[in-house]
DNA sequence: GCGTGATTCAAACGCTCGTTTGAAACCATC
DNA sequence: GATGGTTTCAAACGAGCGTTTGAATCACGC
């Protein structure tokens, strides 16, 4: 592992020839997001990258390590934008609570961003970061907690005074189905191709696909309690 | 592989000791969904169910074939129970349309009803399931589309015609919405830990979470169209 | 109780995996 | 142009993988 990191110049800093690191990150993503973690060998991966197999072990240690570099280097930003943008929107509204949709807002608005900005990975990272998602793995889930910590806390607390009526089990309970929601639909995987007949995957969709999903998930989150009677389990009529 | 499966009584067809077929389905079923399908290696696999190695192979063929074992053992008569409340559901109903929650209902108590049953591997294999919506490996993705094509497309009609105001499009995203909240709850993984420290896992709070679900994403269902501005995307004020 | 086909078993096959190694190449500094 | 730390490289390591093999075992019809 390298014991530090010299801010000397490469021969080539241009787009031509980025570091080796960066090219590990960047066939990492791309490889992750089509085949997994699992199924991703170094071997391909370095192949990918033009680099030698034993540059992830010199650079990152371990595969597992460079899979959460492949998360962080993306998320912190991403996650700290949001952060800073609910922050912006509790100024601006002064004494009044937020709506549930300027929340949501703020969750999806630089998910967004990240989406549409070719130099930070696009589509790419957000699929990767949907299947961590659902994977079993402890050392990502583990790694996903830590990571989100401070954001879940503070849109929480933002939730919780949008929506005062809910009990906190209650919010946890419908955060926990927003969760779901945006995840599946960042992974973009549809499992069900429900999608693929009607509608093409292009880049325009990507957006309407967030912009849908904020409406969506806010009349979620506004349902009214116990306006459902209790799912009939019984097998007779 | 067997040519064929004689119906012979085994020495013991009691609890204790199932067919060795059963044993690799429980087994795999279990692990499965604790570690996932890559991360499962056949030899684990084998000795939890207390089978000789090659009876995977023997009696399944492949790995792969053996994990669309596991999900068609399940998944088919759950998918057939759902079709047939729907539809008893319109008999009840004769010509007035089905309300989302109706709809909503015939799709999760079957899966409630399923994840109650310890005999039939009860929320195991719902998190099997889940997980396996959010798998990129392409037999995965296919074999599910397969197997869900005549439900989705029965669901798809009855939600039409319950609203009838959504174009077919809009509908589709929206249902693409609904499959991820449901198959991330169903994983049960929480990536984010949201549910851990306010909401034990246990039996009574799974069947709460379906319970939940169904307003939450009725709600969503029936948000009415355009009644959010476009996000903001700028980053300037 | 023998023959037959289904099933189990221990062993091995060939391959790929993540990681390690030690030498070569590189590059700033003296 | 020698020095010393950093990075690259080809090669190998040991382990584990899914799968195959061929003989042993079993259950049953004859």
């Amino acid at each position: 592992m390298p014991e530090q990191r010299p801010a000397r110049r490469t021969p080539a800093m241009d787009a031509l020839s980025q570091d080796t690191k960066s090219r590990i990150l960047d066939a990492a993503e791309s490889l992750f997001m089509e085949h997994g973690f699992e199924a991703t060998s170094l071997r391909q991966l370095t192949a990918a990258a033009s680099v030698n197999l034993a540059a992830v072990n010199y650079h990152f240690g371990t595969k597992e390590e460079l899979f959460q570099a492949v998360l962080t280097r993306r998320l912190d930003p991403m996650n700290q934008e949001r952060i800073d943008l609910l922050e912006r929107y509790e100024r601006q509204a002064g004494t009044r609570p937020l709506s549930c949709e300027k929340i949501l807002s703020a969750m999806l608005i630089p998910a967004l961003r990240l989406s549409r900005d070719e130099r930070r990975g696009g589509k790419d990272f957000l699929r990767v970061l949907g299947r961590a998602y659902a994977d079993p793995a402890p050392f990502i889930r583990n790694f996903l907690s830590a990571q989100y910590a401070e954001m879940i806390s503070r849109f929480k607390d933002a939730f919780q005074k949008a929506l005062p009526h809910l009990t906190k089990q209650e919010l946890t309970w419908r955060l926990h189905f927003v969760m779901g929601a945006l995840s599946y639909t960042l992974a973009g995987t549809d499992a069900l191709k429900l999608m693929a007949q009607v509608i093409p995957h292009d880049r325009d969709n990507d957006e309407m696909l967030l912009e849908r999903l904020a409406p969506f998930l806010a009349a979620g989150l506004k349902a009214p309690l116990g306006d459902t009677k209790k799912l009939e389990l019984a097998s007779g009529d």
